[in-house]
DNA sequence: TCCGCACTGGGCATCCTGCTCAGCGACCGC
DNA sequence: GCGGTCGCTGAGCAGGATGCCCAGTGCGGA
């Protein structure tokens, strides 16, 4: 993957201020001709810069406000089987393989204590699961956020964004 | 919050296929008028629906391939500093407040091994902080997805969409 | 029965989009 | 030093989308 230098990420920090401006709008914010903008967004969407959009959808407003976090421990062999189980319950949101104590870290969303319980006890049922620990998340202390990386790197100095090949 | 009724729910879902859909094309997807798609689209981003544009931001594109999850233990009276301290580190891309053994469980974006150990070893450094257990994510088993849910909750059954208040 | 609401379909001026083209400046390899 | 190549610019153009307005309609609730 090319690194992005310095026009892209400040297209990205733009777009997320305002995400719905239009090419025009950004290449006025980022004193660039329009052609340019263009250009760069569609090579960013080609480059696969750009995560699905269900990312933006709010888990509250789908009337899911709790997070949960489990830690399953599984019989390696059957992770396959286990991650098609996981991919089954639709509110498991995501989930990772971990090195560490435990196997597989889930991100469930629920809608309330007792819903959560039901997935948690759907998930120790899947079969080759040992064990799993739920820890639901009361605040969002940091919440997502990528801008301040991209400005880190924009600070730490890249290549600039004109000329040569 | 209001409830997402069964038209909005398949806006979702529709953009979620089509993120970049003018509103004309949405409203021949649904079947609906543009007016009706238009309107709906200026309620569920004032009510918040829409997260941040950042979380489309791919971590790999912007060079930090890694993640790595971080459970930390802290002086809980402290905890507002620590979330400052932690807030300070661009490599932190989210980070929440939990229930069970560990208290804190930040999300950590890594060029390298050798760049997350740099980065744990910066939060272990944060006055209050007692341990902190890196594990590295090696494969994301079930990547981010909303629309799962979302078509539970069709599926499921919500109210119609047309006429009444 | 009447009111209010949401959706519909039409219309309108303005702006954006997607595309093309020529020109220019900088850096590359030769 | 020189041509080649790449990226940015500015201009132009047809088609379409946007944002906004309005009147009409069907349905459910008061």
């Amino acid at each position: 993957m090319r690194t992005l230098d310095t026009t892209d990420l400040r297209l990205l920090v733009e777009l997320s201020k305002t995400p719905d401006a239009t090419t025009v709008a950004l290449a006025q914010a980022l004193s660039l001709s329009r052609n340019t903008v263009q250009a760069r967004l569609v090579r960013l969407t080609e480059e696969g810069v750009f995560l699905p959009f269900e990312r933006r959808i709010s888990m509250d407003a789908l009337g899911h406000p709790l997070t949960a976090f489990v830690q399953i421990h599984v019989h390696q062999q059957r992770l396959t089987e286990i991650t098609a189980a996981l991919r089954g319950i639709p509110e498991v949101v995501q989930a990772h393989g971990l090195t560490g104590s435990a196997d597989v870290l889930a991100r469930v969303a629920a809608r309330n204590a007792e819903d959560l319980f039901r997935i948690h006890s759907r998930i120790l049922q899947i079969d080759g699961v040992d064990r799993a620990d739920t820890s639901l998340a009361m605040t969002e202390l940091v919440a997502w956020r990528t801008v301040p990386l991209v400005e880190s790197l924009l600070g730490g100095g890249e290549a600039g964004g004109k000329g040569g090949r």
